[in-house]
DNA sequence: TTAGGGTTAG
């Protein structure tokens, strides 16, 4: 027998005879087993490069070993030229068009490359090349090929792919090709199809049901998401973090929580995913006892906002959410990477709570890095400009978003303007604003001048505005009330009335105003408006009662035009008195100690009534109280509102 | 080769 030094024998290979090698049974055996232990070296070689330079530098090598035409390795190049996300074109393709007899894992690299690249049409356009060429497809051809139908949202072809999986080889019963087939038809908004496919498969893994969860949790249907979540017989964190993350997105925080807690309590490990759902979760319960909790189990879990980006950015729009501009502003600070989410987080959070000037500055300071403003970005600044009344530095954002920074203004965009001219009084241009859109206003754009005919009390702009709302959004009750209050305010109890009847007609009820406030122990109380269910109500009233003596002593005067019935003054006198933020601010100053920060959050829009009532107690009281409504943070102290009573 | 994620205006 022919013994040789394996190297040796690699290098005065004549480079076209690889083929040869693998093929011809006479090379021995030894030999077959170096040629192996290289190859998966270079494949480990492969599996570590992070940067197209040092594969490139890798594949130099594969020459000078004499292995360019071993699909085996080639194929794991290509497949980290994809993960690289380096261009298919040129450098990958020349990299399979070099071999001359490329096996199905190589085809399958570079169909898979395209898939998730694009253009998602060369992988068919490749497959079909494939099997004219007589090379018959693996399963992941075709999961290669499902991602591609997903990529393009094209269910034709997606059914096409599943047809084929059934015609060739049996592959519809493999495991992989049908969770893929699953995954495929959800992401074409086909749930049926994946549910049915799920419901054939001989064989199914956490992955399939996973797949499927999330699907539901998607399209909003919890108890479907829930059903299958209790059938799953091996739980793992993935599914679990589904779970959390469906309720999360699904505005339902207090669910989110409770499959964390039994996550917890099962002994499933967390990772940086799952507490972005936790955060989300306390984020919209916008409770500070909650932000710290989960700041503390973070840490805890390794995954800390210093070190974590993603964890970091999830906090610092949780912290903003919850009140407290300045500890979002502490963890964007100790931040060792930030990206645009968490500078995009934290201009928005100061946006939400009326430092404009802070949310400039943050921006001029993120020009100045590398991390490139987005429409997030944008409509952040756009909102701190807008609150701020800062008319002119808005309008010249918007005129450079596109030129300077790459950024299309969307409809988003517009409505930030329209807000920005309406909230100055300037309704005229903001009408003329929507009329020059080079797209179709949507319901944000229409709602903005709403609001804005609502702050400056003009019942014929907020006509035209309502009518486009109706259409666009013909359940947003929020409209149909803020037209309403619109003409109440003007007095216009005809129109009113029309109003009113056309939300019966259509089986619209408003929602019962209702706040949030901590009081001891960070214990959450609930009061709706004119509630006297709980415990202490009467000390409440009494409290309320005696906050707003002492303030009319100071001047104030209720300010009846806050409400939208045609009634008597003391009959809206007394409907003022029992809206819930009050009775909220009441049982705040009665049960927590002086010097603490009182924080509301409410269900609906902040009253004008209570806005004044809030700025007053704060001075009386020396107490800062903190109001989140549905639309932003209110900052009261010293008798002074963060937003400058401009809302 | 297959499953879970962060910022959005009225």
């Amino acid at each position: 027998m022919v013994k040789f030094c394996t190297k040796t024998c690699l290098f005065i290979l004549p480079k076209t005879s690889y083929h040869q090698l693998q093929t011809q049974s006479f090379i021995p055996f030894s030999v077959r087993q170096e040629q192996k232990i290289l190859e998966s070296r270079l494949v480990s070689v492969l599996h570590g490069c992070t940067h197209i330079n040092q594969v490139k530098q890798a594949h130099a090598h594969i020459f000078r070993k004499g292995l360019e035409h071993c699909c085996f390795v080639l194929a794991k190049l290509l497949r980290t030229l994809t993960k690289l996300d380096v261009p298919m074109d040129p450098y990958p393709r020349l990299v399979f068009q070099q071999v001359e007899y490329p096996n199905p894992f190589l085809w399958t690299a570079l169909i898979r490359g395209y898939a998730l690249q694009g253009p998602f049409m060369e992988s068919v356009l490749l497959y079909n090349s494939m099997r004219r060429q007589g090379i018959g497809p693996v399963s992941f051809t075709f999961t290669a090929l499902l991602k591609a139908c997903s990529a393009a949202l094209d269910v034709n072809l997606g059914r096409q792919v599943h047809t084929q999986t059934i015609l060739i080889g049996g592959f519809g019963s493999d495991l992989y090709v049908g969770n893929t087939l699953i995954d495929m038809y959800v992401k074409c908004g086909c749930l049926g199809c994946g549910h049915r496919v799920f419901d054939e498969m001989l064989d199914r893994d956490v992955i399939s049901w996973t797949s499927l969860i999330v699907a539901y949790a998607k399209v909003g249907n919890m108890e479907a998401a829930s059903e299958l979540f209790d059938g799953l017989p091996m739980k793992d964190m993935v599914a679990w973090t589904a779970m959390v993350t469906g309720y999360a997105q699904n505005a339902r925080p207090r669910e989110a929580l409770e499959v964390f807690e039994r996550m917890q309590a099962a002994g499933v490990k967390t990772d940086e995913v799952t507490l972005v759902g936790v955060i989300s979760a306390c984020a919209q319960l916008g409770a500070a006892k909650y932000a710290n909790w989960v700041r503390d189990v973070a840490e805890q879990s390794g995954f800390g906002p210093t070190s974590n980006v993603v964890v970091g950015s999830a906090l610092i729009d949780m912290y903003a959410k919850c009140g407290s501009v300045e500890d979002a502003y502490k963890v964007f600070e100790r931040m060792e990477e930030r990206n645009v989410y968490s500078y995009s987080s934290m201009i928005v959070g100061f946006a939400m709570h009326g430092l404009a000037g802070a949310a400039m500055e943050l921006f001029d300071e993120m020009l100045k890095t590398e991390t490139k403003p987005n429409r997030v970005t944008f409509i952040g600044v756009l909102t701190a400009c807008s609150h701020a009344g800062r008319v002119e530095q808005g309008q010249r954002l918007f005129a450079m978003m596109e030129e300077c920074h790459g950024v299309a203004p969307s409809e988003d965009h517009y409505a930030c303007m329209v807000d920005l001219l309406g909230r100055a009084g300037r309704l005229e241009e903001a009408l003329n604003l929507v009329k020059m859109m080079p797209m179709n206003p949507h319901g944000g754009v229409w709602g903005a001048l709403l609001g804005a005919c609502r702050i400056h009390g003009n019942p014929d702009m907020a006509q035209i505005a309502a009518s486009h709302l109706f259409e666009l959004e013909p359940n947003g009750i929020g409209n149909f009330i803020l037209l309403s209050n619109i003409y109440a305010s003007a007095g216009r109890w005809d129109d009113v009335s029309k109003v009113r009847k056309l939300m019966r007609v259509k089986g619209l009820k408003k929602n019962p105003g209702c706040s949030w406030v901590e009081g001891k122990k960070g214990i959450i109380h609930e009061f709706f408006a004119g509630d006297m269910s709980h415990p202490k109500s009467r000390e409440i009233k009494q409290a309320l009662e005696d906050l707003l003596d002492r303030l009319m002593y100071l001047g104030y005067q209720p300010n009846l035009s806050s409400v939208a019935y045609d009634i008597s003054d003391e009959e809206k006198k007394r409907l003022l008195m029992s809206h819930s933020e009050k009775l909220a601010l009441a049982f705040g100053l009665l049960t927590t100690n002086a010097g603490c920060t009182i924080r509301i959050v409410k269900n609906l829009r902040i009253c004008e009534d209570c806005h004044s009532v809030m700025c007053g107690a704060s001075q009386i009281t020396g107490r800062e109280i903190v109001v989140r409504d549905n639309m932003r943070f209110h900052h009261f102290r010293n008798g002074r509102c963060s937003c400058d009573n401009f809302w």
